[in-house]
Formats: structure tokens, C-alpha cells, sequence
DNA sequence: TAATAAATTTAGACAAGTCTAAATTTCCAT
DNA sequence: ATGGAAATTTAGACTTGTCTAAATTTATTA
């Protein structure tokens, strides 16, 4: 169908576009870790077979069939996410980079089986919604515990940064998707929050709580 | 580690090698679907990585590095196929593409988890051994029906042809693994037999008791 | 608004894996 | 034992996806 790197490209773009209505030529470059000689140049095959949209030095942003094609593909990866965490007992800071190879297996029955045998998961194990055999999915409005103030609380429902170190961090300090917090101090300093978390207080850097995700 | 083409070469050779010791260029180029010159080329390679054995104009074998790594390979091709049967619920007939892609999934630790998730099967849908963790294997004397007479009796351990075809034929009049078969007649026109299983009377042609295999 | 910096694209090259056509080696039958 | 057929290898070319270096376009800022 499409070759592993046009599918890693498109997901890219995919990923990108969440936040950037065009995606340009250096973010793709970063995120593929390449280099943007190379990025033109897929781009404009990706243009020829009409799956995204591109004009010279004015970025990219998926077409109908390609941003279908990239849904199924994070579907792909966050199914088999889900399928590591909870079958095989991997833990979340370990499934990612397992997930980006299996997400190009190709069968789509296959996946909509795999689906089907975990009971249809709304979200993975990281809480990003999985996307469903159409392409759609939830969109629960998930903001930063940095957003919130004193006395205010919500419940961990995802990350924004999915690096290992990121979330073992979390891990250790149980604050995991699901678990209830109530922001009871805001330091003024530095903008660090002091959270009540599994009855304990537990203090995080600003950094932390903007990348860490709740729902009110 | 080693590139998608490299991992089916040495697959490929594997197989080979289980009938024949010294693999040639043309059984190579036939069973990956490609060219003579292709397979010289890419043999070389292989060569210079220590992975097999190669003497110009005198074929193939595996190195013992090159055997361990093909091994992983069957090994998780099995696995995988185990699991799309017994937990997917896909037909024996069904499962060999998907799997073709997912044996070169690279984690070990992944498909030693999988292994262990299904409670460490010895045999795959079609009957084939499921080498361990160590590459280690049960070789149970297989023989084709067609080489027991009348009277004798087995039971239906594997298959020789793997198209998805014959395993529909075998499917639909219930030759399957595990299945107690007894010769009562061959015909001496066409070598075909007549078999008696599940109580009822199969004919069946000498190609197809050439390709199914039994224990006794 | 002109000049400089930053981003992007073009040009030309390279590695992997494949191909066809031609050359070489091996094998087999006489 | 040798001549031709079959198998294999070599030579040269192509595609995909990548790279560096140079050229071009866009953005910034003075």
C-alpha cells in the first residue's frame, strides 16, 4: 500500500497538525529526525499521490485520504499499545517503541480483531483516545494541571510529553492516568504546585504540570 | 539490527536447508519471488557478515549466527500465527501473510512475553514446532500418509504445502491437526487412498496424502 | 524598506536492493 | 572427455530514501 517511510512521514504530519495548521518542512525534519533536504523531497511525493497538501516554502497539512490513512496508523499504534500494557504486562514508559513498528502490520482485520479482543478501548494506555475502525474518536478536553488554581481539582487523564523519563517519573510518583488531584498550593517563586494526591502531598515544577493532563 | 530483506534471505535459507545442504541461487530467487542476479548480490552480503556460508557457484548455508537469527525469526513467525488463531480467531488458512510481516517485530522481550501469554505453545496452527526462547525445537517424526498402507493408522500432525488452498481443502472435509485417520484402500490406478475419519470415508488423491502428515 | 538571518528548496551524490542482458562456470549426456 | 544446456555471476542501470552544499525564498529588524 504505502511504504513504511510515507507512513511515518504522514503520521508525522498527522501529529504536527494537532497544533500547527502547517506543518513546516523543519518541524517534520526534527520530529523524523532527518533532514529538511529530505523532508522536500518526500513531501512532494506525498504530494503527487494526493495525500497531502503543499505548496513550496509553505508547509504541508494531510489531504482527506491521507489524514484517513494517518488514523488508522495512530489507531494501529495505540491499539497495540493498549494490547502490550494490559495483555503482555509491559509497563507504559516501555510500549512505545515496540507500538512504532507494529502500527505499519498492515491487515485491517486484523486490528479490528485485536480491537474487538480488548473489549474496544476508548483510550490507551497513556490516555490518548484510540481512534475507531472509521477513524473516529473521543475528544475529552484534556488541560494542563498548570492551568488550574488552588483548590481546584481534576482527574490525570494524559501526558503531553510521552518520554520514558517523563512518564517513570510519574510512575514513581503514582500519578498515574486516572488518579484524582487537588492543586492546595501554588508556589509564586517558580510556579511549582503542590498537589493532594493519594493522600499525600506531592510537589511537582512547573514543567511537570504543563505536561500533565486532566480533565475538571 | 539486520534489514527487512536481510531477515527474509535468511529465512528463506533456513527452510531450504531443512531439505537440501547446500541452498542454490535458483531455489533462493524462487522462494522470495525474485531474480537469480538479486539473490547472487544479496548473498554476498549475507557473506560478509558472517551470516552464511557462501562459495561462488556452490550455494548457501546458514553460519551458526545466521541459523540462531533465522530461528528467531520462525520462532516469532509461529508465535504470531498462534495467536491470530487462538486468540483472533483467524482460520489456519488466513494467518500466514499477517505473520510474514509481524516476525520481524524485533523485541525479544516482546515475543518471550507473548510466548508466556499463551502459556508457551509447542506447536503452531498449521503444526509446525515453535522453537523456545533458545531457538531449541521438538522434532517429532512427521511422514506423509501416502507412505503408511492399508490398515495402518496416524494422526494428522502437519502439513506440507501451507497455501492457503490445500489448508481450505483440508479444512472442509475435516482433515485437521489432531485429527485419527486409518488407511482402509488405496487405489492402485492412481495411488489415491481411501481414509477413514470421523467416522466417515475420505478419498483422497495421492498429492494431497503426499502433503499431509501424520505421526503414528 | 533594505539588508541580513532563517527557512526551504535544488543539485548532485550515495547506499540498499532490485532488474536485464551478457559473460562465465558447472553439469550432464553422449 | 567434451559440447551444449542449465545455473550462476558480472556489469551496468534503476528506484527509494537519504545526505551535503549551494542557491533561493521568506521573514525580521533596524
Amino acid at each position: 500500500m504505502n511504504t513504511l517511510a510515507e507512513e511515518n512521514y504522514l503520521k508525522s504530519i498527522y501529529h504536527l497538525s494537532l497544533t500547527t495548521q502547517n506543518v513546516s518542512t523543519n518541524q517534520l525534519a526534527a520530529l523524523l529526525n532527518t533532514k529538511a533536504a529530505s523532508v522536500t523531497d518526500m513531501v512532494k511525493k506525498l504530494a503527487d499521490k494526493q495525500l497531502i497538501n503543499y505548496a513550496r516554502y509553505q508547509g504541508v497539512s494531510l489531504s482527506a485520504s491521507g489524514e484517513k490513512i494517518a488514523l488508522q496508523i495512530v489507531r494501529k499504534h495505540r491499539l497495540w499499545e493498549y494490547f502490550l500494557v494490559e495483555k503482555l504486562h509491559f509497563k507504559w514508559d516501555e510500549v512505545h517503541e515496540m507500538a512504532e513498528e507494529m502500527e505499519h502490520i498492515s491487515s485491517k482485520e486484523l486490528v479490528d480483531r485485536l480491537d474487538k479482543f480488548m473489549n474496544f478501548p476508548k483510550y490507551d494506555p497513556h490516555g490518548d483516545p484510540i481512534p475507531d475502525s472509521d477513524g473516529n474518536f473521543n475528544t475529552h478536553e484534556l488541560k494542563p494541571i498548570a492551568t488550574i488554581g488552588v483548590n481546584e481539582s481534576g482527574i490525570i487523564s494524559g501526558v503531553r510529553d510521552h518520554s520514558a523519563g517523563f512518564l517513570q517519573y510519574l510512575e514513581k510518583q503514582q500519578l498515574t492516568i486516572g488518579k484524582k488531584i487537588k492543586v492546595t498550593e501554588i508556589i509564586g517563586y517558580d510556579n511549582s504546585m503542590i498537589l493532594q494526591a493519594n493522600d499525600k502531598q506531592i510537589h511537582i515544577s512547573r514543567e511537570v504540570a504543563n505536561n500533565l493532563l486532566i480533565v475538571i
